[in-house]
DNA sequence: CGTGAATAATTAGCCGCCTAACTAACCGCC
DNA sequence: GGCGGTTAGTTAGGCGGCTAATTATTCACG
């Protein structure tokens, strides 16, 4: 959303009207905005080259890991946790690649709520195809950053991705205060 | 999607055995597409607490603009033009802001294939009551950031940006000279 | 023990985005 | 002046994310 993002003396300008606008952090926010979508739409038109769509990467990479050794094969709850997504989320993405049949689940035999996901040699092979690809895609998406640049934009997002963090905490103790104070749902 | 990155030191380490895989680029994109997606993903809670979402809000902004003066009516063409998106999902949004009577749509008396969206009072209201909040959060998430900080970022994202707006056309010119190439579809 | 709370995975249904196909209208050109 | 290509908007269908509800299992505690 977004393609063409206000200019900065526009923000400026607004900011007279509207005392809680602050344009750097605006204009900041924005930028930030437009530029992760933007490398998202690439990231995704790379994957659809290989027939594979984000969310299935990741879970792929997840279970490959370890890139050598014993590719732990681990349960849907373990994947949501690290991808970041709903178990729900991770049920539908397991679904497609296990109709592919690029990885496999298997009840765990000692509880028998959890179910554990392996990849398969297909999906072994599908990952190693693509990963060269993918690591050149980085690289040229990277490109007009030196190396000093790239360290500096890594502190400054992780500085806002803390940020981010904090205020979902936040959100989320408030939502559970209030179903606390309030009776019933 | 992945909400635990990969240390700086494991890339290293991979990029040893992947010669395409170049650690800082990496390390930034990652970093980059974590941060975005964090913050979309604040964006869209807060606006979920006002009953609106990030895509329809974003077309109301569009109708608002000229903050005072004319609030000219737009296109649907002009709006997903300007938001960059696709002509069919602004037909969406617009259904939806259409059904909450936040805007109307109106034929073009000169060219009839064209509507014009217009920003009715009930939603100019809706916008107004939702900005001042907007812009607290937007101060909010950049908050750790120095003003000098905020620049930077926005030099490094915006770099970063025009690289993705060059790939997606070459993607463009090459689908587009695959389809000269190719005999039919 | 057995019952109720917690946890695992799934299902159902919503939303926003996409592409592709369709209809209607406009325009340029012979 | 009609016909083909272009443009506007919509529709249909797919996908991946979400929440909420469902089912099955485990665990803790009286």
């Amino acid at each position: 959303m977004l393609k063409d993002l206000p200019r900065y003396e526009c923000l400026l300008e607004a900011s007279r009207r509207y005392p809680d606008l602050d344009p750097t952090a605006c204009e900041a926010y924005l930028n930030l905005l437009r530029a992760g979508d933007e490398a998202e739409r690439r990231r995704e038109g790379f994957f659809s080259e290989h027939d594979i769509t984000p969310g299935r990467f990741t879970v792929l990479m997840l279970l490959y890991d370890k890139m050598e050794g014993k590719p732990l094969p681990q349960t849907p709850a373990d994947l949501a946790e690290r991808a970041g997504v709903t178990r729900a989320t991770i049920t539908g993405l397991v679904d497609a690649l296990e109709r592919d049949g690029l990885v496999t689940r298997e009840p765990d035999s000692g509880d028998r709520r959890m179910m554990l996901v392996h990849l398969t040699p297909k999906g072994r092979e599908m990952l190693e195809r693509v990963l060269p690809g993918h690591f050149r895609h980085m690289a040229e998406l990277m490109e007009p950053l030196s190396h000093q640049e790239r360290k500096t934009l890594v502190r400054l997002l992780n500085k806002v991705a803390g940020r981010a963090d904090l205020m979902a905490e936040e959100a989320r103790s408030h939502a559970a205060a209030a179903r606390v104070a309030l009776p019933g749902h």
